[in-house]
DNA sequence: CTAATGTCTATTGTTAGAATAGAGTCAACC
DNA sequence: GGTTGACTCTATTCTAACAATAGACATTAG
């Protein structure tokens, strides 16, 4: 039970040594981790049987395993916990440790960011599954929402799925070059403004990432404003125009006036890949105002 | 700049496609990743060239390496992707996205943990190197803290370090069961009973980790109360007895009166380990009444 | 045509062990 | 002293998601 009467290699004296699987048992470790710790040099046994190889431990050389086990639970890596053993600098252990918080809160911010963006993803992936049949058109409210655009310069309506690619590329290189997360990325829209639906030209350049709306303000972030928008839900990105048009139609009809920007967002990206062609389902809003408030 | 043009395997019509490089800047990846997704069968070029081997992309498929980056991102692996894209499920994405969320509460959740726990040692560190004198004897206030206690019902003083250690490894056990975690494990400290104090004997089987003042009560939490405490601090396991008699011998001379337990903290264990012992420097504590207040 | 750059395959390395195989060792029992 | 079962040894392979490298071949620009 407690181990095995063997003379150690300092000679002095007679010592209740561990075997390893002693010495992991009491440790709540494996014998295979004693092993590889033995082998890095992290942790050696007291005392190796020159004929049998067979390793043995000293009780006390658990106050090195502690110290292991509990900078490891602090997130540091074997070599720098080794690193640490060799200098035995006492001062340098609070700069360690203050680093390590840093990381810490920078991993508990990353996940945060993490979480959010699963919670949206969840969120539209609901809104999909609920979604009205596909062409009916709709009145609803809808919050005030930050956006980060990106001016492609390339009219999106001119050259097809390949174009549009292109500009996705650029704003995907934007939001990775403003270290926004890539969580976002699945949330894309574009925006044609008011001035091209009334000169009737499908004519935009603008493509936007949605972000959590306690986004602080820098260049390129813009405010949708909330209010009633006229709305339609399709699959299929060549459906823009076409069910654009029947919107518009529709507003003509029921004299309802066009009070900002049109705009045309993905809801979720379908991760079935026909003919490898992005498989969208989209969101149409057009802000108005009814007739009986003018 | 804009790719090579080359009949694609449909045979249908011209493609511009791109080179694997042009495929990797353009989704700010890296060519080697490309080709591993390549290899695992997660992303394939849509044509490779018979003779050369060479891979070319077409740029929708940017389409499904935003997909793998945006889940990964959710912190799913290449595995689990896959598994997505064969599946072709939009039901079950759902759920997957629920227990992602879940996970990462978990993943923040433990990170607290851990950040507490480098907070903590900050401040045990910081105390150290402020410490007063190795020897002298201060009167502080100290407030409440919360202890796990364990009784390991052999007598701490009585076996030296060994049986210390063997002590420590039930308490460890103890803390790896409730599930508290590791880094609770490098502020330990044992409790002498005032019965025992009252009756001149050093007895006390009862070691305890220090725990966040919020943890919920439970079995083994026991709350150390606040109040004037004599302390002393020093290195090495060995000396406390003597010191505990200088405590008690300044307090007799003072004329306090001893009104509650009596604690041993270890305040940091140093990672120094001389003849593989533990190294520890240590804080004892008494409360007491002062005879004003009497 | 040449030089520079890009791409190919194949191998190795990364972390912190887990899993396995085949051989040797230990303690206890008969 | 032999046997049995538990333990330990070394060595190798495996994990995830690539990065780095070497040596050979391809493409592109001038």
């Amino acid at each position: 039970m407690a181990g095995t009467r063997i003379l150690s290699w300092r000679g002095e004296k007679d010592v209740d040594l561990l075997s390893i699987g002693e010495m992991a048992a009491l440790n709540h470790t494996s014998v295979q981790t004693l092993r590889y710790y033995d082998k890095i040099d992290l942790l050696k046994p007291l005392y190796v049987d020159e004929d049998t190889n067979y390793r043995y431990y000293d009780i006390k050389q658990s106050a090195i395993l502690d110290m292991i086990q509990y900078m490891k639970s602090l997130g540091m890596s074997l070599e720098q916990i080794k690193e640490q053993f060799d200098r035995e600098d006492v001062e340098e252990i609070q700069d360690i440790l203050k680093k390590q918080s840093k990381n810490i809160d920078d991993e508990i911010r990353k996940l945060h960011h993490m979480k959010q963006g699963v919670e949206a993803c969840i969120r539209n992936y609901s809104r999909y599954m609920e979604m009205p049949e596909e062409g009916s058109i709709r009145l609803e409210f809808i919050a005030a929402r930050k956006v980060f655009c990106y001016d492609g310069k390339i009219n999106i309506y001119d050259h097809g799925l390949d174009n549009y690619e292109y500009i996705l590329r650029e704003l995907k290189k934007q939001v990775i070059l403003k270290d926004l997360p890539m969580v976002y990325f699945c949330n894309v829209g574009s925006i044609l403004r008011k001035e091209m639906i009334d000169a009737g030209k499908f004519v935009s350049s603008e493509i936007f990432v949605f972000v959590d709306n306690d986004f602080r303000e820098q260049e390129g972030i813009e405010t949708i404003p909330a209010g009633d928008y006229i709305c339609t839900y399709f699959h299929s990105f060549w459906k823009e125009e076409e069910n654009a048009r029947r919107l518009f139609d529709y507003i003509r009809e029921k004299e309802y006036e066009i009070i900002g920007d049109y705009v045309c967002e993905v809801v979720v990206e379908l991760p079935i890949f026909d003919n490898n062609e992005r498989n969208m389902f989209v969101k149409l809003q057009i802000p108005i105002k009814p007739p009986t408030a003018g």
